[in-house]
DNA sequence: TATAATAAATGTAAAAAATACATTTATTAT
DNA sequence: ATAATAAATGTATTTTTTACATTTATTATA
């Protein structure tokens, strides 16, 4: 790649931030440990250059592919990181992606073999060249949109309990909610649907699980319904 | 230019997205009428390739400035359209940027100038490549953002009347609003100051002009203050 | 089989915010 | 003095938010 450079052309590349929410009841960060130059043992984002054949998206949804084996992940764009001196190597436009996905076993093994590694977001390490800053600008926009679109649920196995949303909701704002006060509202959204089964990995009474209607969800969103807890 | 170009090299631009709120209490869109090729005659927003040695921002103040005259603008970064056949000249991604601005005599001479016209948003016409989708997903997000951030304010003077702010209002959410409850609204977020001056040119009674603070402003949006209307 | 332990589930009263709605007021022009 | 105009104002009702403590279902163990 070093014979390419040109540092009189544009490179665009893509770097995704990708969120999931972990058994222990927290907000982690997909990171990569750098095998190779440029960056060699720095941690990072994961990203990678745009091809002239693909659109930025595209670009997205090759690599997280690549790194979870998950497609159908909810993606967004976050900004495009563009300052001259951005990155020493390239004259190189980044965009921000901002992934949140259900993290499991599979992801968890598939993760491990391509040298990323889950990092609590109240302890993000060093990243490279502006990963911090985008970082950072994710976790705003995330509380942002928490607060007029049920995203949570992104994050959470498809089947959950209301005490695990809350949870997620208190990792994502950052404080604690009442527990009678959560449930009142996030069941007056009437977006999720109370199932015939119980989860008592937690406790011995159990707890209900639930499922995300996408189907009503769809409608009260474009009827301009806000969500916020 | 054309000499350049280069199916093999990604290219840059940026596209500017430009509201205004006229004297007729109507939300405006900046269309340019192209005097050149590529697409002479065409109508577009208002663009530009962004150079190596700019960043996209720099290349959005810099044309902004040409066409209004204005700095200072609140301007904010859309997204990025890249899809590999959207423009047929070049491998061009473009980040599209919404701006809000006053509108008043100067810039408007100006921006006839340049071969620019404003037109309703409720009636925009068709324009090159994918800049109907840019408005659209403008119009979009502007709504959105009112919801939590009172932007509305970047459209209108430094001194306005409620009444104006309140057909502003109208203007991005499409829908009338009660003067009463909006007034009181308004008011209860604190951050307009009421000023010792009229404005009489919409009526005998004249209406009371008020300032936005800043300051005050500055203050709750950082307690995460939410300024829904 | 009774009991202890655990987290889940539930209800209500009080306070705050949103809504719906009609009249008065300040000013200018006639 | 009067008419005309848009601006400004208040209140009662409904809805939503908040604060707060007890009971329930289940399992493990004594």
């Amino acid at each position: 790649m070093d014979l390419y450079r040109d540092k009189d052309k544009f490179y665009v590349a893509v770097d995704c931030i990708i969120f999931g929410f972990d058994d222990d009841e927290k907000l982690k960060l997909l990171v990569f440990n750098r095998k190779i130059d440029p960056f060699k043992k720095s941690l990072s984002l994961i990203g990678s250059f745009v091809q002239i054949g693909e659109s930025v998206s595209d670009a997205s949804i090759r690599i997280l592919k690549e790194f979870t084996g998950l497609q159908n992940v909810y993606m967004k764009e976050l900004k495009t990181y563009s300052s001259v001196d951005r990155d020493p190597g390239y004259r190189c436009i980044s965009v921000a992606q901002y992934a949140l996905i259900r993290v499991n076993d599979t992801i968890k093994t598939l993760v491990n073999q391509k040298g990323a590694q889950w990092c609590e977001i109240e302890d993000i390490p060093k990243l490279i060249l502006d990963h911090n800053e985008m970082v950072n600008d994710s976790l705003k926009r995330i509380e942002q949109i928490t607060k007029f679109k049920p995203i949570g649920f992104e994050l959470l196995p498809k089947k959950f309990t209301i005490p695990k949303l809350q949870a997620l909701y208190e990792a994502i704002y950052r404080r604690k909610l009442d527990p009678r006060n959560f449930r009142k509202k996030i069941l007056s959204f009437g977006v999720i649907i109370k199932l015939d089964e119980k989860d008592k990995t937690t406790s011995k009474k159990g707890a209900f699980l639930y499922k995300f209607d996408h189907k009503k969800y769809t409608i009260l969103q474009e009827s301009g319904y806000n969500f916020e807890v």
